[in-house]
DNA sequence: GTTTTATTAGAACATATGTTCAGTTAATCT
DNA sequence: AGATTAACTGAACATATGTTCTAATAAAAC
């Protein structure tokens, strides 16, 4: 047999970055084959050489849609209010890793089965995302409305803690999304208020 | 070749252990082989077997005695002041993460690859580990010196936060650990104040 | 000094790995 | 309808994997 009815890469292609996301959120990069990924598509695994040239870049290019999903969603708004700065990043990051728990997962657990040059970009990615939060943590500290002594720590720990809810969070749990969305906001307001 | 001048258990044994954590820490558990653990010990991979009955129960035995080491350093201390309690744990957690990098990363990475039961087991070490914070909290919240909607929720955000110092902290860097220690205690402290 | 035990080497086993490639069939184009 | 291209199969390659086992040597016990 050769090529099967109703193949087509439009449908193939999307169904290989499905299947392997899913397999290394699920088992981890290294523990996942490219035989175990080819049997979730329904294909033989060289069929998948015609998607990714290796199965590092099928990795890297999952992380790095996702970062760039992260920043173009993430629209960096007028800095004149800090406070309603801050309050749209916490509620933005929580719900925008909510949707994507998957993506998330891979995006911080695999970053060591990186090539050095596919890390660097992955990091300045990541970096860039997190400077948004830290400008608003400035502003907010010029225009005295904040109390944080180091704009880059307090960074650095307010995501931290926002990206925690993805490791408990489940939807239909005991409280919605809308509701942690509050209790987060109340502690992160609270953690840099004067 | 057979057994080889000055071999010993007491020492090959914690060799093992301590080439395992380095190199899962590192690498991750599935990407590291059994081949890779002897030669940083300097002896083959059949003798690896003498000090662990496979290459699960390595990663298990370091996962487990990390978080019992956790349990037994941090004794939980008289519940009557609920302030002094979580500025206790706050340093302590923060000190005894930065001291154990290693540990602190795999016990969070590697926990797909553990069979179930083993998961279990550890997932229970780390709820008891949890709930002492919790305790504390709620605690807190009777004595109304905490402003805390969801004592769960909060214990889940504060250990988040801090657990995330270990993705960034670096000894010698621009800050000591007493001055990050006595910045996320502000922020924990001003989070959970009424 | 001899016997027993502890510790290891080294080979072997069956299976799995990422990747390549020639051949084959389906879809598309002329 | 015929020619061309796209998509895939199935086999193959060299190498790596976790684990077991026998034989050999060092340390400990007697």
């Amino acid at each position: 047999m050769a090529r099967t009815a109703g193949s087509h890469s439009e449908i193939t292609g999307p169904r290989v970055r499905t299947a392997a996301l899913a397999l290394f959120a699920q088992h981890g990069y290294a523990a996942v084959s490219m035989r175990q990924i080819a049997r979730e598509v329904g294909v033989q695994a060289g069929a998948l050489y015609n998607y990714t040239p290796d199965k590092q870049s099928l990795l890297f290019d999952l992380m790095r849609a996702h970062l760039e999903d992260l920043l173009a969603a993430h629209a960096p708004r007028d800095g004149s209010d800090p406070m309603a700065g801050l309050e749209h990043f916490t509620r933005f990051h929580i719900q925008f890793h909510a949707e994507r728990p998957d993506e998330v997962f891979i995006a911080y657990m695999e970053l060591r089965n990186l090539s050095p040059e596919n890390f660097a970009e992955i990091e300045a990615l990541r970096r860039r995302y997190e400077d948004r939060l830290e400008t608003i943590l400035r502003a907010g500290v010029e225009a005295g409305v904040f109390a944080v002594p180091d704009p880059k720590i307090a960074t650095m720990a307010v995501i931290a803690m926002l990206t925690g809810v993805n490791t408990w969070f489940r939807e239909g749990g005991r409280l919605s999304l809308a509701e942690v969305e509050q209790i987060y906001w109340d502690m992160v307001r609270k953690s840099v208020a004067i």
